[in-house]
This record gives C-alpha cells, sequence and structure tokens, in this order.
DNA sequence: TGCCAGTCAATACA
DNA sequence: TGTATTGACTGGCA
C-alpha cells in the first residue's frame, strides 16, 4: 500500500488486484508479504562494503595527442605549454605552477573507505578565484599533463560544489555532457549525469568515484584555453571496438511487470530467493533481471536519499 | 554465492 | 538535441 496512513486509495485496489491477477496468488497481498519475509530469511540482508581499487586510467590518449601536436611545432613554439601557451619566464613547468594547489603535492587521500572506517572529512572549498596563469607553462611532457588531471588531493573534494562549478562552466561555455564526459573524464554522458544529479558526499566515496571528482577538481583549476584545448582535442574514441560491436537492445519491464515488481518492492526491497525465482518463471524473465531489478532500485533509492 | 558500488550504454524524455 | 533514466554487466568482498 502506497498510503502513509493505511488508508487504501483507489489506485492501491486497483494495484493490488493487478498484483494478485499478475503474481497468480488466488489469495492476497499477505500471501507475497509473506513469501517477501521468508526472503529476508535466506541471507539478503547480507550487507557488505566494498572496498575500491585501482583508480581510473589516466587521460592518456588524449594528452598525447595534446603533446604531440605541440611536438610538431616545438621549434618555432619553444616554452610553449600542451595546451599551446607560450612562456615568457625563467619557470620551467610543474605541477604547482599549472594550477595545482600545493596541498596536491601531498599523498593521496583516494582510496578504501569502510563504513566502519569512516571519519568527518573537512571539506576544503574550491577556489576559483585562484585561475592557472598559462603564460608561465612551457616544454610539458604528456606525464606532466596527465598528472594535472589525477593529481591526487589531500583533503576532501566538495562533491557538490564541484559539479556545480563544472555544470556551471558548461552551461556558460555550451559544453554539453558528452563532450565533457568523454573528454575529461572518460566517462560515459549517463554516468556524468547521474554523478551531477545527486553528487554523494566525498567520504561515502569509493576510489573509483573519487578518482571522477579529482578530475573535476582539477578541471576547473585550468584555465578556460587549457580546459577548451582539451575539449577540441580530436576525439580518440576509447569505444572503438564498442562502436563495431552489434548494437545489444535493452530490455524494459513491461507496465505490468512494473506494477507488481514495485508492489513487492514497496513491501519488502529484499525478497528472498523463492521469490525472486518465482517472480522470473511467471515473467519468463531470467532470475539475474528479477535480481538485478531490486538491486538496482534498492541502490538508485538509498542515493537518492543522500 | 549473493550483495554491493561503479559503470556502460540503450533509450525515454523534455 | 541534450539530459535523465535504467537494465545489465564487472569485479571485489565476506
Amino acid at each position: 500500500m502506497n498510503t502513509a496512513n493505511g488508508v487504501k486509495t483507489a489506485m492501491d485496489i486497483e494495484e493490488e488486484a493487478t498484483i494478485k491477477e499478475l503474481v497468480g496468488k488466488d489469495g492476497s497481498l499477505e500471501e507475497i508479504v509473506e513469501q517477501a519475509e521468508t526472503g529476508l530469511e535466506d541471507g539478503f540482508l547480507d550487507y557488505f562494503l566494498d572496498d575500491g581499487e585501482t583508480p581510473e586510467d589516466p587521460l592518456c590518449h588524449l594528452l598525447d595527442q595534446i603533446c604531440k601536436e605541440n611536438a610538431g611545432e616545438k621549434d618555432n613554439k619553444e616554452n610553449v605549454d600542451p595546451f599551446g601557451n607560450r612562456s615568457n619566464g625563467q619557470q620551467s613547468y610543474n605541477s604547482v605552477l599549472f594550477g595545482l594547489y600545493p596541498d596536491q603535492q601531498a599523498a593521496s587521500s583516494i582510496g578504501p573507505i569502510r563504513l566502519k572506517e569512516k571519519k568527518k572529512m573537512v571539506s576544503k572549498p574550491y577556489d576559483l578565484a585562484a585561475p592557472v596563469d598559462a603564460s608561465v607553462h612551457r616544454d610539458v611532457t604528456a606525464p606532466e599533463v596527465r598528472h594535472i588531471l589525477d593529481s591526487p588531493v589531500a583533503d576532501a573534494i566538495d562533491t557538490k560544489r564541484t559539479v556545480g562549478d563544472v555544470n556551471n562552466w558548461l552551461k556558460l561555455n555550451g559544453v554539453n555532457q558528452t563532450k565533457f564526459a568523454e573528454k575529461v573524464l572518460e566517462k560515459t554522458q549517463g554516468h556524468f549525469s547521474v554523478i551531477s544529479r545527486n553528487p554523494a558526499p566525498w567520504e561515502e566515496l569509493l576510489a573509483p568515484e573519487k578518482a571522477v571528482f579529482v578530475r573535476m577538481h582539477n578541471w576547473m583549476k585550468l584555465s578556460d584555453e587549457e580546459k577548451n584545448k582539451i575539449l577540441n582535442t580530436e576525439k580518440v574514441s576509447m569505444k572503438k571496438d564498442l562502436q563495431e560491436k552489434e548494437k545489444k537492445p535493452r530490455f524494459t519491464f513491461s507496465k505490468e511487470q512494473m506494477v507488481v515488481l514495485m508492489g513487492i518492492y514497496e513491501i519488502n526491497d529484499r525478497p528472498g530467493k523463492e521469490l525472486i525465482e518465482e517472480l522470473a518463471a511467471k515473467f519468463s524473465l531470467s532470475f539475474n533481471q528479477i535480481k538485478d531489478f531490486f538491486l538496482n532500485r534498492r541502490r538508485r533509492a538509498k542515493k537518492s536519499n543522500l
């Protein structure tokens, strides 16, 4: 029942009828609840916390290309950084000059964080008032440039603010999510969309997703010129192989299936093995499809409640 | 083995 | 056309 006060609405009654009809129970919803509760005893309440591991691969191919382009022009453009900025000074490039916070020279804070090990982290405000002075950069190698985006941060990143800054920049500069996600983050548009709509607090992120925020954080410290250089590089598709693959149509649960599954989910979001098997048989779907439905629902509900 | 977070990618939606 | 949603997959963990 969806109503908070326990009074059934017409929609509830209709939904119940549909559930009964589709699940094939001649009894009541209570029967489904009973099955769902049986499922609870099957160990579905076990919770595990995951450790993160390897950070994202660096932006090697993109940055390699930037540097190749500039290498070809090197004879005529001494003291030019990977973004084509001329240097007028004696300083050679280093990560500090290239807009890194001093704290970023320290060890990374990216690492697996278990819930039980959670500790309050102090969020460092994102300092947009300290743009990179691109004029002092020169002789930058690909690994140095790569270091910029993947450069570790010592303090917690304010994920909401970082995402907000990135989105504002994208809007102001007419850059869409797809371009930014693929060229800067090396992620898909959909992934960036999910992250940016509801960014989890830094301390709750595991290493892989922290790495994405580190990239955004470091990205925001580049000058507009530097940002655009990266955004406008030739697309080196990481998905070349994938593009050649056959398109796999995505299955969508029918309205009726959704009614039943959501009805059960509202009663018990962790149905047991038997109930999942029963539902799979009823809908002629696989066990994994039903299992994944509940898995995804739980995860997304949890995220949206952050 | 099942759950989880992270992620991809198809597609629904505005 | 750009963004949001979501089914499905992967690898790590206990």
